[in-house]
RNA sequence: GGGGGUAUAGCUCAGUUGGAUAGAGCAACGGCCUUCUAAGCCGUGGGUCGGGGGUUCGAAUCCUCCUACCCCCGCCA
């Protein structure tokens, strides 16, 4: 700050002991009054003549990383230099004198290359706690989607076993960003796709008709790639005892003829689906919506699709069978629909069910899949592409995530004992928790390999950021009974009334922080992101213990103390807001 | 061979959509700590942002060419 130049003191610390919620420190309109405020100055310098009346400026306003480049800044004398003609340093000088006065506002400067620092007053920076106290859960909260229809497409695991790893990580984004569209005005349908037909599901009846007849993997009789898991002979002996199954979306009762495949079919799909369910139950999980792929051919969507693919001339028949032209669609070569024997591929019945979830009228489609699956996304948009519907082209979204693996002890864990070659989302729930087991497969970009380190996840300290996060949560609830105890008795309106005390350098960096918050969200909602706010939710935990750590809450300064009260509670509620967007809990003690 | 992803401190990872001196947590090193409100606190070192070129006032971020690793490339889902 040597260099940097204090042009102007807009100063006048607000004599108003309360900080209201007006418009003016309102923080998503905080941005917005800047930016006006700059247009005029930049009006009156056209004005002046000392701009050219042409220029077309985009005004951008960030949030400093740096306390010391005040709260937020513009580039604009940056972007503004060449047209203008002038040396950015000279024009933020110019653009910063022009600057009408405002009462938000304690300071502005001039600093690095042409930077504009605004640093706003106390009274503007504080006010975020009433916001938070006032707002509560809603904190954060925005009608950002406007109750636009978005359909959040996760886990769509086949009923063939278990839940894995990776479907976890796909329900803990998946559900996240379904709470983040929610809390930003959308109107979300949750949804879980399965084929119940196909050749999988045939080699899973099969496989439990095998066990039905005491046959093993080294028994003659097994199914080729039979599904070898333990679960196979649990399926099996309850289809033998007649069990009845009730699953989110299925009702069968097991018939106990192990002759009949068609009723060992529908039972197994049951019964894996039933034991899904209590997968995602574990996991705070929810579904608006199951959706089979066996009712795509059932309505004769199927059948349809083929028609107007066909129709619409994108197809040709070449070996026996039906092909779509899906190179004219950007993808590197064409793909088969229907099969020389007559039955179609699995894109085709996809292509359908996106159709279908257009017509339900979602404006945004957000299907979050393993990677693994990249290839459909080029192949469903060509399909979409091909049918004609004046459907965007970049529709639906997609969110990939990278491969999962589980570490123990510094080594790869691989199996589990129920379903043998694969490592189950129940496993890790069982063991650390479902806390843990969300926040460590949501805290990762989704395109980045995730490594699940099982020691750190049972850790009981500060190294778990999960127990980190709510370990702040706890600390102010337990301030708070502390409080109690002693016979004190806190009210928001006393806080709220003496804001003004928070003057402390690591209150400051604590309500810089909490006035972040909305922005995370909208920005990850916005961008599919569910991370950012994992990562947010660390650092402000952070501010907090280190806040916490160097002042004391309950002062004998009743006022000071209420003040201080006051902070604590608004941080523990954006911590609550957090944690609840990531389906992790906010315990009052630990 | 083609497509997608990734590459940032010793390790695990962030990086506000192109901004100021690239951050955090562990680990390492150095101090403090007769305990208070709860698993100690404070500080230091550590970097060619995989590499080259380009775009511009300005690049970890955008374009391009390489390199390495992961994942896909079936008339399976």
């Amino acid at each position: 700050m040597a260099n940097a130049r204090r042009c102007r003191d807009n100063g006048r610390l607000s004599p108003r002991p309360r900080p209201s919620t007006d418009n003016a420190v309102n923080p998503r309109r905080m941005k917005q009054a800047l930016s006006e405020l700059i247009q005029q100055a930049l009006n009156a310098l056209i004005d002046q003549g000392v701009l050219p009346a042409d220029i077309a400026p985009r005004i951008q306003i960030d949030r400093t990383r740096d306390p010391s480049h005040g709260d937020l800044a513009s580039n604009i004398a940056l972007t503004l230099a060449k047209p203008a003609g002038k040396n950015p340093r000279e024009l933020a000088g110019l653009v910063c004198d022009a600057l009408p006065a405002a009462p938000f506002l304690k300071a502005t400067e001039v600093a690095g290359p042409g930077f504009i620092n605004f640093f706003l007053s106390d009274s503007s920076s504080q006010a975020v706690v009433a916001r938070v106290l006032e707002q509560g859960e809603r904190f954060g909260a925005s009608d950002e989607g406007a109750g636009r229809k978005v359909q959040v497409e996760f886990v769509s695991a086949n009923p063939t076993g278990p839940l894995h790893v990776g479907h976890g990580r796909g329900a803990a984004v998946g559900d996240s960003l379904c709470r983040l569209l929610a809390a930003t005005g959308w109107d979300v349908t949750s949804e879980f796709y399965y084929n119940d037909a196909g050749a999988q599901i045939t080699n899973l009846a099969l496989s439990v008709q095998a066990r039905c007849r005491d046959l093993g993997p080294e028994d003659a009789g097994w199914p080729e790639d039979g599904y070898r898991g333990d679960y196979i002979k649990d399926v099996a002996a309850a289809y033998m005892a007649g069990e009845k199954i009730d699953a989110e979306d299925q009702h069968v009762i097991g018939a106990a003829d192990a002759d009949n495949l068609e009723s060992i079919r529908a039972f197994a799909v049951a019964y894996l689906r039933r034991e899904q369910d209590l997968d995602l139950k574990a996991f705070a999980v929810h579904f608006d919506v199951y959706f089979l792929e066996s009712s795509l051919y059932d309505s004769g969507a199927v059948e349809e699709t083929v028609e107007a693919l066909v129709a619409n001339g994108h197809t040709y028949e070449q070996d026996g069978a039906l092909w779509l032209r899906t190179t004219d669609f950007g993808d590197d070569k064409d793909r088969v629909m229907r099969k020389r024997e007559g039955g179609y591929t699995y894109f085709l019945p996809d292509v359908a069910y996106h159709l279908n979830k257009w017509r339900r009228g979602f404006e945004r489609v957000i299907n979050e899949q393993g990677a693994d699956h990249h290839s459909t996304v080029t192949r469903v948009r060509a399909g979409l592409q091909a049918l004609h519907q004046d459907i965007p082209e970049g529709w639906p979204d997609y969110v990939l995530h990278q491969m999962v693996t589980v570490m123990r002890d510094g080594a790869e864990v691989k199996l589990s004992k129920r379903a043998g070659s694969y490592v189950t989302l129940r496993d890790l729930i069982d063991e650390v928790g479902r806390d843990a087991t969300r926040y460590f497969l949501v805290a990762r970009g989704p395109s980045s390999q995730l490594t699940f380190d099982i020691d750190l996840a049972l850790s009981q300290s500060n190294d778990n950021p999960v127990y980190y996060i709510q370990y702040a949560h706890a600390r102010v609830c337990s301030v708070l009974r502390k409080l109690a105890e002693a016979g004190g008795e806190w009210r928001a309106e006393s806080g709220l009334a003496k804001l003004e005390r928070l003057t402390e350098d690591h209150e400051a960096a604590l309500l810089k922080q909490l006035d972040k918050y909305p922005e995370v969200v909208a920005n990850a909602a916005r961008n599919s992101e569910p991370h950012t706010v994992a990562t947010y939710l660390r650092e402000l935990a952070g501010d907090f213990h280190t806040y916490y750590n160097a002042h004391k809450v309950l002062v004998d300064d009743t006022d000071l103390r209420d003040a201080r009260l006051a902070l604590s509670a608004a941080v523990r509620q954006v911590i609550a807001n957090g944690l609840g967007l990531l389906g992790v809990s906010a315990p009052e003690s630990m």
